[in-house]
DNA sequence: TTTTATATGTGAATCTTCTCACATAAATGC
DNA sequence: GCATTTATGTGAGAAGATTCACATATAAAA
């Protein structure tokens, strides 16, 4: 039985596939080659820069539909401009964030958004007076969110409130029109399918880590291991 | 031919495995679950609240050497027990924090950590009077790193600085005897081999979504599209 | 105590991602 | 201009992750 969709709320599986991480690897690094005046790079260039086979980046870019010239490799330019397209990265991108925190304050001051077309336009807070000294963009009571998000086109906001609060806002936000959300609280939002959101958990990355520490120690440290010798890449 | 592995810097490729992040999310919603008073949970239960398949849960737990009871579902407090040990958090865990910019301040006020038993115990910059006032764990100086990671055991380090600096500094650490780093620098750290890099990238965090929400909007919103019903879970 | 109902745990099947291998195209050399 | 070299692009095969399915085991019911 087939029925029309609803607006169901619910804890989407969200997870971003490996080959657009890489994607933004390959990206970065031409990025970085560009300004060293690189003109034009192989697979395997890209490869040892990102620690990955040169089969993976060729893999990964015929996914995304970028080609290069038989032979001839991939002009830089023309690759990044591809993927500027591909990342809608040509226009801009305007933002709100929510939750004016310890965190909220540092990521309204991160200058790499701006760098790359993302712009906040406003911040938010539920006490709009507190960090209003120390920021450097407008911070509005929560009252105003419908209006800023209108007036800006703003499809995609940063949530950095409290845990307890996580939720509501993720409701507001939707209800005014918020299509993607980067949520810094450590909870899992429920939100209708068509919302895209990504949880970023500082505690789970630092943690993870510790993780794969011990598990690495606990072989020995590879120290006194005999292995084949790998190609050095540095 | 075999020989001796060298300390061969190269960028790993290391990703955290998508098991290894259910997990983290299993525990948050037993930490809730717990703290609402519930004693025993079911695979399903876990999977409603996650957004995975029962299947799923069974088979991470199955991955990691969890084992519940038949019929009987799983104990809420055994079954935290378990994971606290598979993720070494009963015992403490020392970290440095070097760079205190914007997001290094934030970090070093974030009181998640130590709720983990994951205790920043100092901070380092290069200019270390620059956030002497507002921060709650001591600034140091670069000098005194290799002092303070011996001194606390310190065998994980999270990496606040600017990009420019950040493979130096990771030199550094690594020297010291740092064996997983949290890289907040949008660059790639070229490592040994056992040394555990997490690079958390917050432009490719926004990015990312960003790129599914023009993907899915372009997929027409979903709105008037027919398709099956789906359990609502909310 | 015996029966029944139900949730686990895990092989087998499927689906996805990655690696291999090679035909192909195009620069370079002769 | 023809031969040769070398990097691309992509099917095919391998590896890995997820889902299915069912044989347990056991809690609850009778």
């Amino acid at each position: 039985m087939k029925i029309k969709i609803f607006d169901v709320k619910q804890i989407t599986k969200y997870v971003i596939k490996n080959s657009l991480k890489r994607i933004f690897l390959y990206r970065a690094c031409l990025v970085r080659l560009k300004l060293m005046g690189v003109k034009k790079v192989f697979s395997y260039t890209l490869a040892n820069e990102t620690g990955v086979t040169a089969d993976q980046v060729r893999k990964d870019f015929s996914e995304f539909g970028i080609k290069g010239n038989k032979r001839g490799g991939y002009e830089v330019e023309e690759l990044l401009e591809k993927m500027e397209n591909i990342f809608h990265r040509n226009k801009d991108h305007n933002l709100v964030l929510i939750g004016m925190g310890n965190m909220g304050l540092a990521l309204s001051k991160y200058s790499r958004f701006v760098q790359r077309n993302m712009n906040i336009v406003a911040t938010f807070d539920i006490d709009p007076f507190k960090q209003k000294i120390r920021s450097d963009i407008p911070v509005y009571s929560m009252g105003r969110l419908k209006e800023i998000i209108d007036r800006f086109r703003v499809k995609v906001a940063i949530l950095a409130v409290p845990e307890i609060s996580a939720q509501e806002v993720a409701d507001e936000l939707i209800r005014f029109g918020i299509k993607g959300i980067v949520n810094f609280a450590p909870v899992l939002l429920k939100v209708p399918a068509d919302v895209v959101v990504n949880n970023v958990n500082l505690c789970d990355e630092l943690e993870s880590v510790i993780y794969y520490v011990h598990k690495m120690m606990k072989v020995d440290g590879l120290k006194n291991i005999e292995i084949l010798y790998r190609d050095m890449k540095y």
